[in-house]
DNA sequence: GAAATGCATTTAAACTTTTCGATATATCAG
DNA sequence: CTGATATATCGAAAAGTTTAAATGCATTTC
């Protein structure tokens, strides 16, 4: 189940071009760092941070840090919940 | 088909407490009326009108007008859309 | 036709989000 | 240790969203 407080916040989270556009290459590429999406969205770097701070808050992206690199990935179950919120919805 | 820009629409129309709490009602119900959302919301009527407004522009709601009642009511194929968008993204 | 009802629009205030420059911290490379 | 790289935080401006009061406009009811 998910809580309208979850649906909230992750629909949030993708309503953005910048933000949609991460998550798109995160399912194309399966994972990027913090750089990789500076590149993509060509924003600056303090604005990606926070983008990426609201996608991990979200919990639709996850974040594993190992030295000074993150490596950013979807939480495919955080979107697979979300989808069956909306396919339910439309029944 | 979804495009970026359909999918940025209808999650930002989905990311808010009042609307998401009609689109829940509107799940349930089937069909209410713009004063039944303002029942539900507890909003102004032109508050609510912008809702509903923001709902119908992102496609997830339509509206048919009689007379001077307005009827609303899911639809599902965008909704749809939107989740097949999301369950591909977590496969 | 007058009053009431349902909804839309305008306007303006309050609030939130987005953005970037500056700065901070930690790690890595030489 | 020094300089470079990756990320985070702070602060403030700009842009966008949310809200309700006032008003307008059809449509229904009496």
């Amino acid at each position: 189940m998910i809580e309208p407080n979850e649906i909230e916040k992750t629909t949030a989270a993708i309503a953005n071009k910048y933000r949609l556009s991460i998550l798109l290459e995160l399912a194309k590429k399966g994972s990027i760092t913090g750089t990789g999406a500076q590149e993509i969205t060509g924003l600056s770097q303090p604005c990606v941070s926070h983008h990426v701070k609201l996608l991990v808050d979200s919990g639709l992206v996850v974040s594993q840090k190992t030295g000074r690199c993150q490596k950013l990935s979807l939480n495919k179950e955080v979107f697979d919940k979300l989808a069956g919120f909306l396919k339910k919805l439309s029944e």
